[in-house]
DNA sequence: TACGTTGTAATCAAATTAAATACATGATTA
DNA sequence: TAATCATGTATTTAATTTGATTACAACGTA
């Protein structure tokens, strides 16, 4: 299993929108440096809007951040475009046997440890903004050129 | 998207042979604890087997734990049922274009980001061991009687 | 030799993902 | 005003994964 691309798709689009600011990023452009289709990105899009992370509108073309890049974590891209839901992360087998001892107790015991791991996780992409993202890119892309 | 429930069910099954240590555990008393199929069962009783987590042979009934439960972390049960690749709880979209500065450079941006989340995540499983869940049950239950 | 257990393969329905198509709605411009 | 281009949204499709289920071979013991 593994969390769905919607979520690095989301980075993708953000980071873009941001390096190409003195332009337009419409979602077909924005399609074309993903490899994937417009109507993808659209939906992402609408997720990202939703969650007050861009700002689009109907019949014009290209999104702009509504947020400075360095108050966009990669927390609240993972929030706006719901890849996993709260305390959710694990799925926990359901209906264990109330007769048994482990099988009536084994939920509440392991529940605070598995969200505790899935807040870890959160903690560390809250930490990375779209800014460190971008500025990483071009930096990458120095060292490359050389 | 969930991590698949065949983690907490090999949990389950560990914390249940300690706590059942004087009894018999067979895949058929399992499942009737976790409320599945005892093929289920064997399937991850395969995988605890293979990791060195517990001992079983063919045709005889019961399975027993290879090590102290205070050895047994639920990152050790969550390797051996193989329900996350390593560096792959995130899943990365594949072939964004090569003519972008971003597309070129996102895969190499995010991945470390991608990786340290998902680490920090199963730290905090490498944290708690069998010991430590049987124990809470019996606690839990201690609570429940009174 | 029976019987019960583990080990394993194969099948099935349900859920999720990403790609793709279609089309309504909104804004610009010729 | 009509044509064009963009966003917004619903629907369909194939591929993948999950968990349930059935079937049966291999192993041990009474």
């Amino acid at each position: 299993m593994s969390i769905s691309s919607r979520f690095t798709v989301g980075v993708h689009i953000l980071a873009l929108i941001e390096l190409n600011k003195e332009g337009i990023s419409s979602s077909e452009f924005l399609a074309g440096s993903v490899n994937t289709n417009p109507t993808l990105i659209r939906k992402i899009m609408g997720m990202l809007k939703k969650a007050g992370l861009i700002e689009v509108q109907p019949g014009i073309a290209g999104a702009k951040l509504a947020k400075e890049p360095s108050y966009i974590t990669l927390l609240n891209v993972y929030k706006a475009v719901d890849v996993v839901q709260e305390k959710e992360l694990f799925s926990v087998h359901e209906n264990p046997h109330p007769d048994c001892l482990v099988g009536r107790n084994i939920q509440d015991s392991i529940t605070p440890v598995l969200s505790t791991a899935q807040f870890a996780m959160e903690k560390v992409l809250g930490n990375v903004t779209i800014e460190d993202i971008a500025k990483d890119i071009v930096e990458k892309e120095k060292l490359k050129i050389q």
